[in-house]
DNA sequence: TTGAAAGCGTTACCAT
DNA sequence: ATGGTAACGCTTTCAA
């Protein structure tokens, strides 16, 4: 920045003033200062510029997974929400493990981000302790944990559960059973097992679980645990599965099994991937505006980082979810 | 850290030692730096940790689009061959986008990152400039760039066309049609639809591309592609995808339409995605291990960061990629 | 609108 | 093994 100075002819104070929207300098020296910026290849140090001026233009995200689209979904309107702002997300998978989710935030505050964003509301005493005392906002999303940290951006999984199987059982099925994994690392899949057994009970069902693997459950899982699930209950006459993904396995094993989708068996899943509107049959499921979240979380660190709003109100942000009915049950 | 210091009766340069593994302390005095630490809250600040080494710890990446399971899937290997490093991952998407590629540079760049990794070979002049002058390694992956500006992790995206239209033509058929973007924003799927055109042209077939909307390319949209095609050409035989996702959409159509997959029409894919293997019939496609490519690069950033290799050889790295035969081809 | 001086919180470097 | 001092490259603050 010295350098560039000298050759515009100004103090490097200026020439850090004129590289900023905000700051006062007049448009000539702006001109001269930014033709001797390029000239000699310079980039703004921010490193330096966030030491300096507290402000590192982070915003720290983990989530479960990064191939997932409903996760990708909410990071992206993340990312969107705060580019305006000039602020980048650093971001951090979890591979739903708390620990490892609390060595990401250790490392993510060293970088001293301006916000930190985790998914859900299970974390080591730890990373809450470190949140908490970082003295930055704190949102946890996807979720809505019993006792929220700071902020919340998120919707009840247990709900989605429950509103599918009064949808299912209000269609006439009564023998229905859930696939989900079988750890509940998954807090959010957990849930919506738990809002399933709820259901059922409500219902006067009996609750059919078969639970497979290790979160995230996968496609192929799905069609194992299909297979497992008629194995139990050859009369099961309806699946809710924890997400769409296992919710195509089944669907994919049905079909080589010559069964009826619907008709056989129903299949509901969760998350509205774009896999959901374009399998055959087309999967019945549950859109969590994955990328309203993302933006709403953006929202939120706006508010928070302007002062618009008090730090210490803790926000809860309802993110409505939708059933969105297809061919499949 | 001055506070901690204090409170376990050292300098702050001893506790500055003491929370580095490599550094030289005695134990008696990293033990009590580190409950004096735990006990203030003290979180390390690595932005002016890298101000004064010069080593932020971080390496730049862009891929295309954070939703899609291939780039996933390589920033995966990526952030974990770092993470050994302790290098975390800065990461942008570009929507498939030069000058958003370029915007994202010059803000990575500002954070001083240790290497730049980048997808594909095309790139804005500044971008390239910025790129060529930040004194780090760089490395483009996923491709074979015609004039690389440092080191290359990829594959050619022609050759896997070119192999699996030979693959498809010894099988018999014929009448083989393309389906892709409509734009060639995606340069590594218009290298893919080259390598088709050549194919098609030394086995002494007509080539039939149905170009289809902008990058990247849907389920949906590969659903409208194909009845575009059949439109187009009713004899078709078979059909090559630019992605797995557009030969999934094809196959939904097809199966809507009553058409036999393989028999009426053949369809193969690119990426060897999950759903390829658990789609009813499997898809037949092309595996191009994409974790490998960020394992490779990691490595590759390791090596140079180290200084085994020496810096201004280009290191170009082949992955070698497979044809996956399944049951639609 | 511009400039000078004093940090920001750490580590490199040189001593001891 | 530990400590003192001088950066690192900016921005804040205050002054002109």
């Amino acid at each position: 920045m010295a350098d560039v100075a000298r050759l515009a002819g100004v103090s490097s104070m200026t020439v850090s003033r004129a590289l900023r929207a905000d700051a006062p300098a007049s448009e000539e020296t702006r001109k001269k200062i930014r033709e001797a910026a390029d000239q000699l290849g310079y980039v703004l140090n921010s490193t330096a510029a966030g030491l300096s001026s507290r402000k590192t233009g982070f915003v720290a995200v983990t989530i479960p997974s990064i191939n997932n689209s409903n996760f990708a979904d909410t990071v992206r309107g993340l990312t969107d929400g705060l580019n305006s702002l000039n602020i980048q997300v650093l971001l951090g998978y979890t591979d739903y493990d708390a620990d490892i989710e609390e060595k990401h935030i250790e490392s993510m505050l060293r970088r001293r981000p301006e916000a930190i964003v985790v998914t859900g509301g299970a974390h080591t005493p730890r990373a809450r302790r470190l949140m908490s005392n970082a003295g930055i906002p704190v949102i946890e999303m996807w979720d809505l944990p019993d006792s929220p940290i700071g902020h919340v951006v998120g919707f009840s999984n247990r709900e989605t559960s429950r509103t599918m199987c009064q949808r299912l059982h209000d269609k006439g099925y009564r023998r229905i059973g859930f696939i989900g994994g079988a750890s509940s690392r998954d807090t959010r899949g957990a849930d919506r097992r738990r809002g399933y057994e709820e259901a059922m009970r409500e219902l006067g069902c009996e609750p059919r679980v078969t639970a497979y693997g290790d979160p995230p459950i996968t496609m192929r899982q799905g069609g194992g645990a299909l297979a497992e699930m008629l194995e139990t209950w050859p009369d099961i006459d309806a699946v809710l599965c924890v997400s769409d993904l296992s919710a195509f396995g089944a669907l994919s094993e049905c079909r080589r099994r010559g069964l009826q989708v619907p008709g056989d068996i129903a299949i509901a899943g969760f998350g509205n991937y774009d896999l959901a509107e374009c399998a055959v049959p087309s999967l019945t499921t549950v859109e969590v505006h994955a990328e309203d979240i993302g933006r709403r979380v953006a929202e939120l660190v706006r508010e928070q980082l302007s002062g618009e709003t008090d730090n210490r109100d803790h926000v809860t942000s309802l993110i409505p979810f939708e059933i969105i009915e297809r061919e499949s049950a």
